[in-house]
RNA sequence: GCGGGCGUAGCUCAGUUGGUUAGAGCGCCGGCCUGUCACGCCGGAGGUCGCGGGUUCGAGUCCCGUCGCUCGCGCCA
């Protein structure tokens, strides 16, 4: 770091100072990481953000700060001043960048005394995340999360010295606005001067970059925070950032063309290179072949449809599938050590994902030569299905079959999960374009279409023709298989906008009162224009190897959406409700033991 | 809303078939120690076994409920 303004506190850094600086007098200023009192020298490593440093306190040269730093614990706040040394043969610390000199303390301040804390301030061993939370100003102290936090600074760094250097304006949008239809439950917040009205919390700004590119900005950035208020995952805070951008007169192959850059730029931060262009993968052939439209492409083991192979089979289980308008599915793995509780652990989960059972093979060879399975269903199939089915799979012998026959899209996601379980860790990384999306997707809940995308997504196709013939032209981004981000061309025309409307169900007159700010938008001319969204937490989670986003973010909350630092969410004022015209009917639950 | 895991000293954990006074390492407190660097040595304090109920002669251990954290499903178009 660039050495500090001088001060009473510190003149240098702690972790910064090097050989060169032997001989010099410094001052700096920090927290005591560790101790190491011999009842004459006394050695204390000083940390300060940029790292550690040992200073030497003599009883001869210095008998008042000696005394004075008996008394000193860890996380005390200290000053010292002294003259910066070499350090003898044989004394030198090769573990510490600062290892080859120490600090002479002639003069010494306490600044502030510290508790015992809650849990040790190293890297060593594992805290309770409750605990690291309850006190995360502790938790910020340890290098994994001041490393995180740091990279987060670059990665917003990179992104922002990319975009502005392709002419992209950075634009806030509002906080308090009208809930904008991402589909996820708003955070409300409601308002004192127009009682019994909300504003909510964005989960995006969709529409207001959709309206900057009205306003003639042609290309728009942001790095903005997002709510939904919907369960958490490790991968999903109630609070989360986003990268968002937009640009007008494009079309998708443009957005292709930045973002690339764009991805190379961001991932460079974590020394990930990437060739470039990202390979584009159409949506149906991400379901096909590996289950999701979120795919991670490592481990291979692409799943294959086996359908044709069993259409006539005597295994009812499987024939009886495909005559139903099913699909028998299935992967090939590895061979290896397989022991049976291991097959019963994938048959259990994948009947918990809604499969009705699974199918398991070894690859074997058979008796009239060519390739046989051992497996509990082998006595229902002919020797050519089995044999058919080894080669669809490109299988050689030991290695193990895992087949699904059910509707397509339950064998899909049961194969796609027993894929990612069989795989396990993977190294290296894959990103990809995942494309061709279709326009809806049939909701079982709902029992109806559902939009897969946003409806400000432009569709394709003949759009006076059955909506579900229609694909979007939208695309997603993943990396090892999670989604960093989305986006669409959107439609820019009033008339293609209200069939979308027509096409989900939405009644002209709710679309009307809930977007009709943008519709009235369009008449004025709207450029084409398209963007995207990225998940900034992901993308730092990712790159900083963190299994949840939580570790890349300075306070985030628990899986329940609390803070266990302040306390939020709580209780207010009964006169501040009354201000708001709102009244709690269902009182809070007895406080937790 | 549902399912899995975890909850014992400040922290990380062990705790046998239900059986004596619940242990270890680290940390903390006191003492000793002039080249350590996860300093060392000696001594010490520290427990609502998450909470509530039940079974039992006896519960950290078994049962029921509940709370918290977490992973996943639903949800997040």
């Amino acid at each position: 770091m660039k050495p500090p303004r001088a001060n009473r506190y510190r003149s240098a850094w702690a972790g910064d100072l090097r050989a060169e600086s032997d001989g010099q007098e410094q001052r700096v200023a920090g927290w005591v990481h560790r101790r190491r009192d011999h009842g004459g020298l006394i050695f204390i490593d000083l940390r300060d953000r940029t790292g550690l440093l040992q200073v030497v306190f003599h009883p001869e040269s210095a008998p008042e700060a000696h005394a004075a730093a008996h008394a000193l614990r860890g996380e005390d706040v200290i000053s010292v001043a002294g003259r910066v040394a070499r350090r003898e043969e044989g004394t030198v610390n090769p573990n510490l960048p600062t290892g080859e000199i120490e600090l002479k303390v002639a003069e010494f301040e306490q600044l502030a005394d510290a508790d015992t804390t809650p849990f040790q301030i190293d890297d060593e061993g594992t805290v309770a995340e409750e605990l690291r939370l309850r006190y995360r100003y502790l938790d910020l102290r340890r290098n994994r999360m001041r490393e995180a936090i740091e990279l987060r600074h670059e990665v917003c760094n990179a992104i922002r010295d990319h975009l502005r250097a392709d002419d992209f304006l950075e634009i806030e949008t509002p906080m308090l606005t009208r809930s904008t239809p991402e589909g996820a439950r708003d955070y409300l917040v409601p308002s004192r001067v127009q009682r019994g009205s909300w504003y909510a919390l964005p989960q995006s700004p969709q529409l207001f970059k959709q309206l900057f590119m009205v306003g003639g900005l042609e290309r728009y950035f942001q790095i903005v925070r997002c709510f939904r208020d919907e369960d958490q995952r490790a991968d999903r805070q109630p609070e989360f950032t986003q990268l968002d951008i937009e640009l007008s007169f494009v079309e998708e192959e443009d957005v292709f063309a930045l973002v690339d850059e764009l991805m190379r730029s961001m991932l460079a931060v974590g020394g990930v290179e990437i060739e470039l262009p990202l390979p584009r993968l159409p949506y149906d052939e991400a379901i096909l072949k590996y289950g999701t439209d979120r795919p991670d492409r490592r481990p291979g083991m692409e799943i294959a449809d086996l359908s044709a192979c069993f259409a006539e089979s005597e295994f009812n289980a499987f024939a009886g599938a495909v005559k139903a308008g099913g699909v028998v599915r299935g992967f090939r793995a590895r061979g290896g050590e397989w022991p049976r509780r291991r097959f019963d652990e994938l048959t259990e989960k994948a009947k918990s994902l809604g499969a009705k059972g699974l199918v398991w093979a070894v690859v074997e060879p058979a008796e009239g030569g060519g390739l046989g399975w051992r497996s509990p269903v082998a006595k229902f199939l002919s020797a050519e299905e089995m044999a058919q089915a080894a080669r669809e799979l490109q299988a050689e012998e030991g290695d193990v079959l895992l087949l699904v026959a059910d509707d397509a899209p339950v064998a899909a996601k049961v194969l796609g999960e027993l894929r990612l379980d069989v795989a396990g860790p993977q190294e290296g990384h894959d990103v990809l374009w995942v494309v061709d999306f279709p326009m809806f997707e049939w909701s079982e809940a709902e029992g109806r279409f559902d939009p897969l995308h946003h409806p400000f997504t432009a569709p394709t196709g003949d759009l006076d023709g059955d909506p579900r013939e229609w694909r979007s032209r939208s695309y997603d981004v993943i990396m090892d298989g999670w989604e960093l981000g989305g986006g669409s061309i959107r439609i820019n025309t009033i008339d293609v906008q209200e069939k979308v409307f027509d096409a989900i169900g939405l009644p002209r007159e709710e679309a009307h009162e809930r977007f009709g700010f943008l519709l009235e938008a369009f008449r004025y001319g709207a450029p084409p224009h398209g963007g995207i969204a990225f998940g900034l937490d992901r993308i730092v989670a990712m790159l900083a190897g963190r299994e949840s986003i939580r570790d890349v973010i300075a306070f985030p909350k628990t899986s329940t959406a609390q803070d266990l630092l302040t306390g939020a969410p709580a209780p207010v004022d009964e006169e501040q409700l009354r201000e708001l015209g709102v009244k709690v009917i269902q009182p809070p639950l007895p406080p937790a033991s």
